[in-house]
DNA sequence: CTATCGATAATGAATAGACGATTTCGCCGC
DNA sequence: GCGGCGAAATCGTCTATTCATTATCGATAG
């Protein structure tokens, strides 16, 4: 019935963008033609674009075809949508940015290079003014702190302190983190906790300039990640890299 | 005929996970359940869950409604999923954070601050050699450099030096940029390039210590941003975040 | 025993149709 | 002019159905 069905050529428009439409779904070919218009000026950030019932009649596809096309652009921010109003090119170019924060294991092995573990400290503390913000926890509650670091082929690849809640988890006897990073060990006892991710840059302060062989006060790059489980708070984790490590994401 | 339809309670489990449900959408509450079998241990890591047509009729709803909730969870890193093999827990826990890059003037407005802008640079030159790699042009190319601050309520809050590559966009005179942020004129002239990003921690040099009031080898955050369009690299910038910024990911 | 081929099963995608939610817009009474 | 109210437009979601794609498994020919 319509001229569009699974990768037919009906769509692809002539304007000759770079991308391979050939094996393009349908939606996608919606998608890649909704964007070719926006670059080529057709339609001018701040604009309204056709609504999905004209473009669906226009590329002749269903409108649910149309909608999981624009959905994927609004996702991505690309444009803005609102019931009644229409689709709306975004004004300004704030973008989202989806980043992997793999496993340090697959990380370094992703690079070929050979994985490496050494815990460095694994004491019960109380938590220190960091954790007990993160971690929503007050002075006196005990914590399990847990320092490490991670090495690719023999040179430190990242070091680690993470704070555990042992009211929010069991945790196991404290020699395992001796083999195991505390990390892979959490990944397998809660599998999916809601995370929150923050990036910054400090300097190497003793212990970690130590663990990571450089000089006192180098730039480094801190990640702080915070789990929680059913709103939990479950564990507070910074990881330290050196310098000219880079975090690469794609849009 | 469904015992589903849209944010009927029929879904609702009597697990009493935190998430309101009473306000979700179909797919959403699907995606609510699965998430709560996984957490509770009841599909560990690594196992294959029920198949879409199993799954939909055990909730009452379409096979679509199960898939669209099903493919929200393998966006996200928690299934992955295979034709004819099933859906499987995720074993490791790599997730995928989205990351939000908003406009500077939008960041800085939105903390409550006034936005201010100056232009410190803007010259024609060669480009540096992490311009030459980044833009793929080469020595022998004429590029535009703009270096320039932004403020927030006079306090230095980035700065920023960004290659523009008149190969691939028509550059305005350059004294438009001593009003105009760079980044935003580019936002404005090509609505949607794709970008490539890297973040990595670095010592603060000459001019960037000078602009941000830090001594020279402070830590501080920078971001890279390669803008290419249709394939050609338009813009290079790399912009630079005193110490104590923090990049906020929600996962 | 092994290689190949077909049946089968699971997800992926597309369609038409329906209904719901939300916001805008214009009409109407005042 | 203005406020309220209902119609209409538009996106959001759901269903049922069909076909496409991909992988597994087993049977069969050699």
């Amino acid at each position: 019935m319509s001229s569009l069905h699974a990768a037919s050529p009906g769509l692809i428009r002539t304007s000759g963008s770079e991308t391979d439409r050939r094996r393009l779904n349908t939606w996608q070919a919606v998608r890649a033609d909704v964007l070719d218009r926006i670059r080529s000026g057709e339609w001018p950030p701040g604009s309204l674009i056709p609504t999905e019932q004209i473009l669906s009649k226009e590329m002749g596809c269903a409108r649910a075809t149309v909608n999981r096309a624009l959905r994927e652009l609004a996702d991505s921010g690309i444009v803005q949508r609102r019931r009644k109003v229409g689709t709306r090119v975004t004004a300004t170019s704030s973008r989202r940015a989806m980043m992997s924060l793999p496993v340090i294991r697959d990380e370094i092995e992703a690079m070929g290079a050979r994985y490496g573990y050494q815990m460095t400290d694994c004491l019960a503390r109380p938590p220190s003014p960091e954790a007990m913000q993160a971690l929503q926890v007050d002075a006196g509650d005990s914590m399990i702190l847990v320092k490490s670091r991670h090495m690719a082929d023999d040179r430190p690849h990242c070091c680690e302190a993470i704070w555990l809640n042992p009211r929010a988890v069991n945790l196991p006897d404290a020699r395992l983190f001796g083999t195991v990073p505390p990390q892979e060990w959490l990944a397998r006892t809660l599998p999916v906790a809601q995370s929150r991710f923050s990036i910054l840059a400090e300097g190497a302060t003793g212990a970690c300039a130590i663990n990571l062989l450089v000089a006192v006060g180098t730039p480094v790059m801190a990640i702080e990640r915070v789990n929680t489980l059913n709103g939990l708070p479950v564990s507070f984790a910074r990881q330290f890299y050196p310098p000219h490590h880079r975090l690469v994401l794609k849009d």
